[in-house]
DNA sequence: ATCGCTGCAAAACGTTTGCACCATC
DNA sequence: GATGGTGCAAACGTTTTGCAGCGAT
């Protein structure tokens, strides 16, 4: 897997994901990789002020895209669905208070082993896994215990 | 905890939960725990044929006071968010193909040992956990490979 | 009798769709 | 030049809100 972190390699990613390579298209995919797990607002809002006249559509249409093509990951939360980059076995940390997400692929081994043992015990054929924890990330824990 | 699985007992999980005891909410109750992982319209539908002028909101307020004191999970999921009864650590594993969830408590302790890790790891108190995990149920994976 | 719940309607919100115009390849 | 993307507006489905009347405790 290639690493889509420069904006040249997001030029590559839209190509090898078969899509045209639009400066909006170029625009979103670069705030998707900034942020950590944007809300398609908030890809809009942000991509808006270098673009104006974008359209909310054109945000869905190719966060839609990249999904189906599987370099990104829909986590439907209860307010709105975010996109996340890292389509690797992880868990996402989900601060209670401040709303931040923060990834951990400290687990990955464990995700493996839940896959493996659903697949044995129910007969489950494992295709790909949400991994959330709720909680309290560090910072807010700190600031809570005070 | 209890076994609220007799509609005697969703009479004491009510009372339990501080929550006055109405026949609509008893029908509610009743549903959720009848179906597996059911949507605010699919508890609708079917409380609908036993009390015709029932509203929906009534089904969200029951709902949402049952998740707020903890008898019931959330479930956002792209198209409408489910309720899960099961609020012990456990994997939804979520038919792609025929959209079936099905429960598997065989992963208890990884999901404890990775509550541990991202608290030793990451510095993360976790609270909850979300653990689904996409593929093909047994029943599905049967008729794909004919 | 009190307080909380119900039912109805309207509204809010995120997301999808249809289509004419335009840009990429 | 053909194909596919953009932008706008309208529509859709889920969820929330406000409130008057009713029912459980």
């Amino acid at each position: 897997m290639e690493n889509f972190s420069t904006e040249d390699s997001h030029i590559a990613l839209l190509r090898e994901a078969g899509l045209r390579s639009t400066p909006q298209r170029l625009a979103i995919v670069n705030e998707v990789f900034l942020r950590h797990h944007p809300t398609v607002a908030e890809v809009y809002e942000t991509v808006r002020r270098q673009f104006p006249t974008i359209g909310l559509a054109t945000v869905y249409n190719t966060l839609r895209s990249l999904t189906e093509r599987g370099y990104l990951r829909e986590l439907p939360f209860g307010d709105a669905t975010r996109f996340d980059v890292n389509v690797e076995p992880h868990a996402n940390l989900v601060c209670t208070r401040c709303g931040r997400i923060e990834d951990s692929a400290a687990v990955e081994d464990l995700i493996i082993e839940i896959r493996n043992r659903v697949a044995a015990g129910d007969g489950f054929k494992p295709e790909a896994q949400r991994i959330d924890v709720y909680g309290l990330c560090n910072r807010c824990a700190n600031e809570a215990e005070s």
